[in-house]
DNA sequence: ATAATATATGAGCATCTATTCATATGTTTA
DNA sequence: TAAACATATGAATAGATGCTCATATATTAT
């Protein structure tokens, strides 16, 4: 009953554990979510950007505060606050000519928490 | 008492809170660890390693079965778990000419999780 | 209205990265 | 030993990405 399997591409496949494959392929998420989850980390793959998530976790700040802080650009720092925003985890209120950000999100703070669980073996 | 801060660049930074600034900046991880937490997220960041880790969540498989349920290359696959296994991600197990990968973290699923929460809006 | 300031944004560039292709390594079978 | 096969890996390439520079937008003060 092993060698009835279709040949799958490079393996030569007789050996392949359909059984398996079935069973993995059956509890796969759909290709859109697993690949909005990717898009998703990639946004926490940065380190500027981690810093300003973090930074949020202590307090609201002005695009100035978070230039200050990190001793980058503005123009850098709002670059990458866009990029936050559009990953809707953080959040912005204006007030006058200053904008200021927050986070907007309870799950980044977990996240960040299990990651650092990781690095730390 | 707000006249004598530093000039900071790029904001003439009158307005700049320096309060703020240097209680966040208290509570910031050491970059080290920040750095190290955006590299283990750009692991995440790619959707052939969320769909690998993903697979492993539901059973070991060999290299070939991962390459016939994700539909790349063998070679494709075999440097995405490299970069796994470098990560500390997942660990392997040689049985004769084939090798076995299974997860090698508890906190994986639930990064993933609250990652998939976050999506969810 | 003009100047000053805070933030946003488009273009360009340098760097990084995921895949492919070719090939190497190591194991099993004939 | 030679052939077949599973996996690993180096080099090359195409596409993505983060920063800088220049400039636009919007608000406040003069």
């Amino acid at each position: 009953m092993e060698n009835e399997h279709d040949v799958i591409e490079h393996c030569r496949a007789i050996v392949v554990h359909e059984d398996v494959v079935n069973k993995v392929r059956q509890k796969m998420p759909a290709d859109e979510c697993l690949f909005d989850l990717a898009e998703l980390f990639k946004v926490f793959g940065d380190t500027t950007r981690v810093k300003i998530l973090f930074a949020l976790f202590t307090a609201e700040m002005c695009v100035c505060d978070i230039t200050a802080l990190l001793g980058l650009t503005q123009s850098a720092v709002s670059h990458q606050l866009r990029v936050l925003k559009q990953a809707k985890l953080v959040k912005y209120r204006k007030e006058g000519k200053m904008v200021y950000y927050s986070l907007d999100d309870e799950h980044v703070k977990k996240i960040f928490d299990q990651g650092l669980a990781h690095i730390s073996h």
